[in-house]
DNA sequence: GCCTGTTGCGTTACAATGTAACAAATTATA
DNA sequence: TATAATTTGTTACATTGTAACGCAACAGGC
């Protein structure tokens, strides 16, 4: 089943998306003697309360309300680990960071955002991937990584556009 | 032949590339009636003189030299207007602007960016994009436009890396 | 437990990137 | 030439991201 899709679908259990996302960082976290201290636990639990790709600076709120310190410092290196862990991706078209669904294991991923309602996706973008791959070595180019993003209308806002 | 890796030799003759890309864009402006100005052609010109993509604020100084105004809004909007016509391309992941070899028509673009030396090539992302596209679609999302770079090493500094 | 090196955090100050708003100048069109 | 539309100048500010440094918390060995 496509868990990929699932943030498209308004109805879903997403307090249930929270809990598994922690869970598993949580044990990512402590296979890879990682520390998720408190603020680094509270910021990925933040972005995954959103369905949109949320701006380091409408984190600060939340944390100082939480009793944190809510200097940019703080929140850049909360997002610095977590990314480094592969928990969160940075989504450079927006200036925006969002939970990764699959952190454990690498993969090369690809998001599908919505520019009526801000709700952003990850799909796999293996097999595009092995495309631009082809091309880039061809001209003698070596991948390290790579962004790629979509922006377009999700199921929800195309509805709302057609009427 | 592959003109899109020209930016990788670097003993072409990029003179040449410049005064292509100008004259091109002076053809294309016309035939839309649009207005190539002089703050415009030259911002083009500044960005095409650059293999490597070029910040707003990189091009400031160049402006007053040139006796125009330098403050932001100005090289914004003459961005602006050269992307809307397809004749620069914005790099989300660096807040850069790099010339299109290509203006003349649309075209899905995937830019190679060297982290070396920080030369950028763009190459054809076409079936790249049939593959997301494809995804997409059976999520029911509409594509509107998109956002693909690959960040790696280009044939020059992966020989330099590898002494 | 206690020392000690390492990592994370608080804090200040600032750099870099991008825009809103409105006035003045220029250009197209009639 | 008059008028409307577009482009540019100018000021002021918003947003996003970092450098630097000192202190606090923690892990690991004794
Ligand atoms: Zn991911
Ligand atoms: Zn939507
Ligand atoms: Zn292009
Ligand atoms: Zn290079």
């Amino acid at each position: 089943m496509s868990a990929n899709s699932i943030a498209f679908h308004s109805d879903h259990d997403h307090q249930h998306c929270i809990e598994q996302a922690l869970s598993s960082a949580r044990q990512i976290c402590s296979e890879r003697k990682q520390r998720l201290t408190p603020i680094r636990e509270l910021v990925l639990k933040l972005i995954w309360q959103s369905h949109k790709p949320l701006g380091a600076y409408e984190l600060l709120p939340a944390l100082a309300e939480a009793g944190f310190n809510s200097a940019p410092p703080t929140v850049y290196r909360a997002l610095e680990f977590l990314q480094s862990q592969g928990l969160v991706h940075r989504i450079a078209s927006l200036n925006a960071f969002i939970g990764c669904p699959s952190p454990d294991h690498s993969h090369d991923g690809c998001f599908l955002i919505c520019t009526g309602c801000g709700t952003a996706n990850e799909i796999e973008a293996a097999s595009a991937m092995r495309d631009l791959q082809r091309q880039a070595e061809a001209l003698g180019f070596k991948t390290q990584h790579q962004t790629i993003e979509i922006a377009g209308l999700c199921p929800n806002c195309r509805e709302s556009a057609a009427e």
